[in-house]
DNA sequence: CGGAACGTTGAGCATAATCAACGACTGTGG
DNA sequence: CCACAGTCGTTGATTATGCTCAACGTTCCG
């Protein structure tokens, strides 16, 4: 993957600005799940003062680890991940972003984690200063990050869970139902097909797995039936919900 | 582990009331480090208004993964564990918990983890609604309840990267490290003693590894010279503090 | 066409889990 | 006082799970 420089506040992009509220924000697809979405539109157009719309293509990194933190944003299109490495190179994803969700480091000076895009985007990019200043006005919009932030850290924990305890095999189960818990298309015949947004290595890298043994797994499930792939490798059907999820919850 | 009933609000403890700063508010060992530190006394006397002192013993569970989420608190002296388990018993550690830390699942009707205490200790209990009505009037409370979750989260981050990715020697010797960054005690030789807080299968459910692969991982620290055990299993001493980074910061 | 990225499969191996035994220490009750 | 059970930690033998190394097929692009 082509790394490349993280975010410049300096770069080219449009501004969201205007006194009154900017028709990207009325229009915005994702207002209701963002942190928009508790706003007014009177709150709104403050806070579009000190933001920018910014597109992210593929592989792209967002923000180093270790690097000062300067700004913080919206997902409003597309996909990222958020990785913790070592020296020598293991790395692990700790989050995965979709749209509504928040990217940044608040109240930091330094960013802890590195952020990537996996897909081609769009951000709603904010000054990270200037976006605290702008919490301290708006208690809404602090109280619905707060709740994103235990949500993440709901999530963390439930995946420290699956990291420190599951075998190999519920590790990709659980993966497979998380997705289709979120993402999942429900078919006529009671069948459920799921896009994996991310590669196998990427895969290897949430789970805590290698690339080779997420394939295996993978094998292993469709050799019994309880999935299938369609029109490549990341159109996964599943076959037999129950013995899916029996995989994941055992006993 | 003996298994006790859960935080009832109804149990005999003694009130935190008047509208006057009490004295156990006033003279509270943690009040710099935990939320009320970020209070007036005025602001505070509102919030000691719906808090208790409660005590808590050894192995008693504070609350249950899957009940209903009635109360929150304040960590004043002992520690405890969160506890991710599956059906099949098998646990997860998700965080330990120390004087200034806060313990409760805001914003959400159900805990989704277990707590326990790891010792004798105090709490300082709010009943949850209560509680997050009083954020709704002190959005200094809220601010630092905010942080505190980001640094959750962050630690959670950084354990992600622990069990998915680094080995046992890795992370038994980067559990010693963590404990000697908070809580080591500096020795005149340069050596650093460190209390473990835990058992050993305390440390592997923290770790995601098992009784005996924690213990022959102190056995090797021992046989190479780099850690040593005083007066029993818990008092822990760094003989070689470089080559215990070294081992947690390869290459 | 050549190369790169991605995914799968196989063989062998290493790490950590499992199963088992044992010593040290603690508190209990005869 | 001692016998006893219970908890905790250590150590050994064996096994299994998942990793490493390697080869190969496919797809996509330049």
């Amino acid at each position: 993957m082509a790394q490349q420089p993280a975010l410049s506040l300096v770069e080219k992009s449009d501004r969201i600005a205007g006194a009154t509220l900017p028709s990207r924000c009325a229009q915005c697809g994702i207002r209701e799940t963002s942190l928009c979405g508790s706003m007014s539109d009177a709150e709104l157009a403050d806070l579009s003062e000190i933001g920018r719309r910014r597109k992210i293509s593929r592989g792209q990194v967002i923000s180093w680890a270790g690097d000062p933190s300067r700004s913080c944003a919206n997902v409003v299109s597309g996909a990222l991940k958020v990785t913790a490495t070592l020296a020598d190179g293991r790395e692990q994803i700790v989050g995965l972003l979709f749209p509504g969700d928040f990217v940044g480091q608040l109240f930091s000076d330094d960013e802890t984690m590195t952020v990537t895009a996996l897909t081609n985007g769009d951000l709603c990019s904010y000054p990270r200063v200037a976006f605290e200043g702008a919490l301290d006005a708006h208690p809404k919009v602090e109280r619905m990050l707060f709740k994103k932030a235990l949500a993440a850290l709901n999530d963390a924990r439930g995946q420290m869970l699956s990291l420190g305890r599951k075998s190999a095999q519920e590790r990709v189960a659980g993966f497979i139902l998380d997705l289709a818990a979120r993402t999942g298309q429900r078919h006529p015949a009671g069948e459920v097909s799921v896009h994996l947004p991310i590669s196998r290595g990427e895969i290897a890298d949430f789970l805590g797995l290698t690339i080779e043994t997420v394939s295996r797994q993978f094998t292993r499930l469709k050799a019994q039936n309880i999935i299938a792939f369609a029109r490549g490798d990341r159109d996964c059907r599943i076959l037999n919900f129950a013995r899916l999820d029996a995989i994941v919850n055992p006993e």
